[in-house]
DNA sequence: AAAGTCTTCAACCGCCGGCGA
DNA sequence: CTCGCCGGCGGTTGAAGACTT
């Protein structure tokens, strides 16, 4: 299907709006409203493209864009939706009232990707990649996070009377990984393909894990286990091993890497008993563990915001 | 103070899907 | 069914400002 480029090549600007094209294009949308973005340049006497006419309302222009930094809770919302839809920034700014899909996309690009990065977890596929992992950039990405009240070097290391959240175990599970014949085994069912949640197989041993099952369409189920039962995975033969890509990833839900505070938070294993994951406010997927009750509740809960409808992702 | 490097983000490009003729 | 138009999307670019040396 030929089709000609929008853009004609002779006559028409490029480049940087001006504020005179830009009242041209709001004063005749005011009138007229948007409809044929072909027509409405020359309608509106300006030099440009529709389509670069339709980028300049859309993303800067329009009335109801929200400007300015991030807050944190969009800074939150953006990773957590990204770890479901990935790169659908329209998709994303669609659930951020305010927000473009070429800011968000920005953003990402420029900010959170980076901050990801440093702590060890793929943006791409949002699992720790252990051949990023160190943990100066662990203990870094309090910084992400530190917004919160929460002293989270302290509670990293073990300090503070709890336990500590970097479990040594992780560094264990590194060396066994590398190592693991099953790595052989690996699903790439698992995986995040086409942006596409998807749930993690049944542990075959219950007593290491295993996810919920998903009584609740508006619950991402997000239950895996990613601390304190790497033990179990070295100890058990029957115990599937995390999926690992060609590239070292161990997918791990989005909440691994923060709580409903913002805090980086590697759980413990739930229980294996379906939990009835219903909150009239909003949605909490929460991790009882009976095991450790050091481990902060609010680090085991994981609050997915009302404004976030997560049914429209299934 | 100047030069070099890095970061940010507005804008562009090319592709795709929907829709009507 | 094919074709062409249009709107929309995601990836990329590059200018400008910020920061570092």
């Amino acid at each position: 299907m030929g089709r000609t480029p929008c853009c004609d090549k002779n006559g028409l600007k490029k480049g940087p709006w001006t504020p005179e094209e830009d009242q041209k294009l709001i004063d005749y949308i005011q009138t007229h409203g948007y409809g044929n973005w072909r027509t409405l340049p020359k309608n509106a006497g300006l030099q440009r493209c529709g389509k670069s006419c339709r980028l300049r309302w859309t993303n800067y222009l329009r009335p109801d864009i929200k400007r300015g930094r991030f807050s944190f809770e969009e800074e939150e919302a953006i990773i957590q939706l990204h770890s479901v839809l990935g790169n659908k920034w329209s998709a994303i700014a669609a659930r951020l009232p305010g927000r473009t899909d070429n800011e968000i996309k920005n953003y990402w690009n420029t900010n959170i990707r980076k901050r990801l990065l440093r702590m060890g977890i793929d943006p791409v596929t949002h699992s720790p990649r252990l051949d990023l992992l160190d943990l100066s950039s662990i203990l870094g990405c309090c910084s992400f996070y530190n917004q919160s009240q929460m002293n989270m070097s302290t509670r990293l290391l073990g300090g503070g009377g709890g336990q500590p959240l970097v479990n040594p175990e992780i560094l264990r599970l590194a060396t066994s990984i590398m190592s693991s014949p099953q790595r052989e085994n690996q699903n790439p069912d698992f995986l995040f393909h086409e942006n596409q949640y998807q749930q993690p197989p049944l542990m075959q041993n219950t007593n290491v894990a295993e996810p919920v099952m998903n009584n609740n369409p508006n619950v991402i189920i997000d239950q895996f286990p990613f601390n304190g039962c790497f033990t179990d995975w070295q100890n058990n033969a029957n115990a599937v091993l995390p999926y690992l890509t060609e590239d070292n990833y161990v997918p791990v839900p989005s909440n691994c890497y923060g709580g409903g505070n913002g805090e980086p938070s590697f759980r413990t294993p739930s229980s294996s008993s379906p939990t009835p994951l219903n909150s009239n406010n909003s949605t909490y997927i929460n991790s009882s563990s009976t095991e450790d009750e050091s481990y902060s509740s609010d680090i085991l809960k994981f609050e997915i915001p009302d404004f976030l409808d997560v049914n429209e992702f299934m």
